[in-house]
DNA sequence: CCTACCGATCGGTAGG
DNA sequence: CCTACCGATCGGTAGG
């Protein structure tokens, strides 16, 4: 019966979300139909009904699993002893490094993470408007004790976010600059201009 | 025969193109359909296709509008006399507006475009590639004449125009921070980043 | 896990 | 510009 393919002690329903996170980045959310990605793991549409309830909750999956992992790297940077700036040095690394080694699950969950239902929709929703929030949180304490210059912290904040979406067109390019170095680069660019 | 509303002196189609940009942009290319359409313009879907032949023109309207748009500016900017820095920073000045005042546009040319079919869809990949070089080669320059801090050039253009896609969270939240306040603190942050 | 199938909706056309 | 409609495809279910 175990006809889908299971390398590394994966269930099969993690098998089907890992093959929907590739194809829903390829083509989208919208686009990318079950029939497509019963392909994609070898069996029929109906059979994948089996091991999902529906392809939302395959999204659902997704974007959750981007939010927590955000959410509890922030717990820990805020938790440690580094300088506000250190902690904000700390989060943008965080946020390259998720680029590059879950690529496709962090870009299904920025762009098609509207394609949720309410609950989930409005839940996802005011958690991103809360993690924002947190992070002008660090960077406010960081000016209000010198480290950073003064300028809108919520700006900062956006700034950083989507300037790290720029490694998608790195990734798709594969330029000549390599994984680390496009890191180092990111982090003297957008860290260099906050210093006070 | 005109049932399409006319307000200023747009021809019938760039009524629907206008329409359909603010669809595309609330829903996705994918998720939009020609009767959500046609219903915003106040026709029958069937009628739609007098105007237009396809729904995938609309989107090569979008994309090629925006494209066009950024090639020009990028043809002012460098024959002007400008420095290196000056350059730069008026290209990111523009991109800023231009997310301003035609936000869906930009947005859906952003997001949607790998929507686009053949040879649209090389093409449109093909200027894209141009317009970044034409970029990199900018603040090259600005390197080897000693404006700019020697950071690898692409990773810079890369970070410039994500950065400036942060402001659909600025559209969608409406924060307190004006404007022309945002614009100025982007090329504070951007900018001044790259000061040798 | 598959065969067989459903109702809904899609982009688009014919003909007036 | 509309009515009427097409074939294709969608997400999902029944039943085994």
């Amino acid at each position: 019966m175990a006809k889908i393919k299971n390398k590394h002690n994966a269930t099969k329903k993690e098998v089907i979300v890992e093959a929907a996170t590739r194809l829903f980045r390829e083509r989208g959310f919208k686009a990318a139909s079950m029939r497509d990605l019963a392909e994609a793991v070898g069996v029929e549409a109906a059979s994948l009904y089996n091991h999902i309830q529906s392809k939302e909750e395959i999204l659902q999956e997704i974007c959750f699993k981007v939010a927590n992992a955000f959410n509890e790297q922030c717990d820990k940077v805020e938790a440690s002893e580094l300088s506000s700036i250190g902690k904000i040095e700390s989060m943008l690394r965080f946020h390259i490094r998720m680029m590059f080694d879950h690529f496709d699950m962090v870009m299904v969950a920025d762009r098609d993470w509207k394609h949720l239902s309410d609950p989930f929709l409005s839940n996802y929703h005011e958690q991103r408007r809360a993690y924002r929030k947190r992070l002008a949180g660090i960077i406010e304490r960081g000016i209000d004790n010198g480290e950073v210059k003064d300028v809108d912290a919520p700006t900062i904040v956006l700034i950083m976010l989507h300037a790290v979406n720029g490694i998608e067109s790195w990734h798709r390019s594969k330029e000549k600059i390599g994984a680390r170095q496009l890191e180092e680069n990111m982090v003297l660019i957008l860290i260099d201009g906050l210093r006070s």
